[in-house]
DNA sequence: AATGAATGAGTCTTCATTCAT
DNA sequence: CATGAATGAAGACTCATTCAT
């Protein structure tokens, strides 16, 4: 029942107030959606899952799943990105303070790996999907070019950079995701990454010795 | 089908010509599934294919299908381990002269990479496959470690070397399979995983200058 | 919406005045989602066709639409209905001067078929409902047997020439409802109905020449 | 297991006795779910009825249905133009050796409408379909066409012609399948069609007079 | 009264697998 | 061995209906 102040509200309010309340319930009942996906997909792996498994860990009907995603698919790139975009949103506001694009690169790498080894699941679930999201692509590509540019860089093809770049990261994903890894070995992966990029000895030291931002939002945030 | 003349032949003849023609029968056949099943993985990737798909592009029947291969997994294991094996053993062949693990390393990855940039299908269905064979995986650990040990590599640890070498190839075969990439990018892709390994900069242009050995087989024998 | 007004002037007043409100705001939103209906049924036809169809078309959600109809089914019946009787109390209307059964039938037909020509929303509608309503029935085989009785109409059997009637018509308005038609063409399906049932050809030229009264409640009401 | 025989045929003949008995065998389910849905259309009406429907009736599988036909909508199509089609052939087999218009279409209807009132069945399955076959369709036309011509029937407008002949048979068989009927109601349909088709009354006696020829195929076969 | 999120029974559709020919 | 019709379990998808707000 609608309180006799509701009813005040709503009526000079154009039933915006209803349309608030149906749209803070479905962007609830989305995150648990997506929420439980994560779990489902880093446990049971990307393929051959089927609606049930997802309806039975969100907790909800089948009517519901296809209330807010139209098929298994759509509901791994939603998640992905979820996943993705907030850790760049992260790394990003991290790096913002940064203008020198061997910084950031540096910067952003060592994040994303302490990220992987300090978030199981996340990495389980990132490595995953073998393409990154638009976000990270043309971060990536944009420090790889301006690093270039300023003489810090030294390699041949930026797609080539590009590449080693993603391609190390996501090998080195896949493994912490598999299981224990020996100790330093984010840090090893971050040096080898700017070893590749041709980046020198002494600047690769001076990199790993810079502290390293905490990261805010720790927490899971799904949206 | 059998000729008329083969018929008559067989009816006269003990079991064992009888055996031999059927025994290359199977052999012809289960080649022509496997051919057939490349070009399928190929174009239509890993995951979602069905029986249909197979048979349709090898001109065969559902039965005949099960008379080979009794799941789509079984299929893809096999043209997976074909491919991968056919390749390995040419370069294998080719480095067997060589006993310089950095030699021997850096004259594999220009070989895989000119395979990649040859021979598309090849690349395409390779990228697909998440893990490298056996094979590769102790060929490449047992080059990295020699080449640490006798100084020309430098990287902290030889897991990251590992996932440096073996992300980098897949992400670029996954670019050459999707499109055409510049003219040089194979070359790129080498530099910058020997200078991720740590290899001085001159040692790598001497690598780069080195004559590639021609690879044996160049047309597709699925076996 | 009710404006603040409304509210306002409820909040002091007894029950009556809101009930009559209320009243009022119902039976708007019943033509609402008749007309709306009207509109689809006419256009997607009349099975296959779900909830949401009608929701949409009348811009309400799906509880309202609940408020005032129990189904599809009902929906269709009501809609069916107010059409088909809302016509006939306009031919009735125009018929009730006129006594000579045949003078009757051949105006209702001429009617009808003006109708059907002018209103191609009424006629797609009419032509997808197999059955005449009651009234048309009982209206047709009354003038059907007068007619004959009085020797005007010469067939066979009653049953029969209500089929043609039915049936003619019906064909005429699929037709109409399908495109557009020859000129004259009503007036074809008029004179062909009444050859069949037969009438002298002079008598037909002659029901031809009569004006044709005009019809009220030309906008649709729907009730 | 095959014969000897089949074996010696076999090798000479390329498959093709393996494809006969395939066909035959396909043709023969084909016929099966075909008479099957006869029967269910015409107990249970056109609309509102679901695979099981028809599977339970023909006795075959979900799976088998899907081999022949893809929807309910298309096993009513093809039913449909099946039961209608066999009738048209038998009616055309009769006609061909009647070269006058009027006798062709007097024969035509008459011998429809005996179809109709001696098969239920048949008659309760085609009323339901708003549609004739492009075989009926055009062979009306062009009988209509040349009677007019040659001026046997007088009437305005071909079209209108068509849907009196079409709507009245339709309306007759509506009624038909409902239930009995008066002794000679398919006459007095035959009759009064010709009388709106503007024939002469003695004219139209003298088809109804003239015997009706013996249908072959009197047997359901559904192909 | 109006809203629209949630539900789950009812159907549709696919596809791996079998097996008689 | 090859064939392809038949199978039916598994899973996808829809949509009428309910109900808290």
């Amino acid at each position: 029942m609608e309180s006799a102040a509701d009813q005040a509200f709503t009526a000079t309010d154009g039933g915006s107030h209803r349309s608030r309340i149906g749209e803070a319930r479905r962007a609830r009942t989305r995150a648990r959606i997506l929420a439980a996906a994560v779990r489902v997909f880093t446990t049971k792996g990307r393929y051959g899952l089927v609606i049930e498994d997802f309806i039975e860990a969100a907790g909800i009907s089948r009517g519901t799943f296809y209330n807010y995603f139209p098929s298994v698919d759509a509901l791994f790139e939603a998640a992905s990105r979820s996943l993705e975009d907030d850790l760049m949103v992260s790394i990003e506001t991290e790096l913002a303070v940064l203008t020198d694009p061997v910084d950031r690169l540096a910067t952003g790498v060592r994040l994303w790996m302490k990220k992987a080894a300090t978030d199981r699941e996340w990495c389980a679930f990132v490595a995953q999907n073998d393409r990154r999201g638009e976000n990270v692509e043309q971060s990536v590509l944009r420090d790889l070019a301006d690093g270039r540019e300023a003489g810090a860089f030294r390699f041949a093809g930026i797609e080539a950079a590009r590449d080693l770049l993603v391609g190390t990261l996501r090998e080195a994903m896949v493994r912490l995701a598999r299981g224990p890894v020996a100790p330093g070995h984010a840090d090893d992966v971050a040096r080898i990454v700017l070893a590749g990029l041709g980046l020198e000895p002494r600047a690769i030291e001076m990199q790993m010795k810079r502290p390293l931002p905490p990261m805010r939002r720790p927490a899971r945030t799904i949206t």
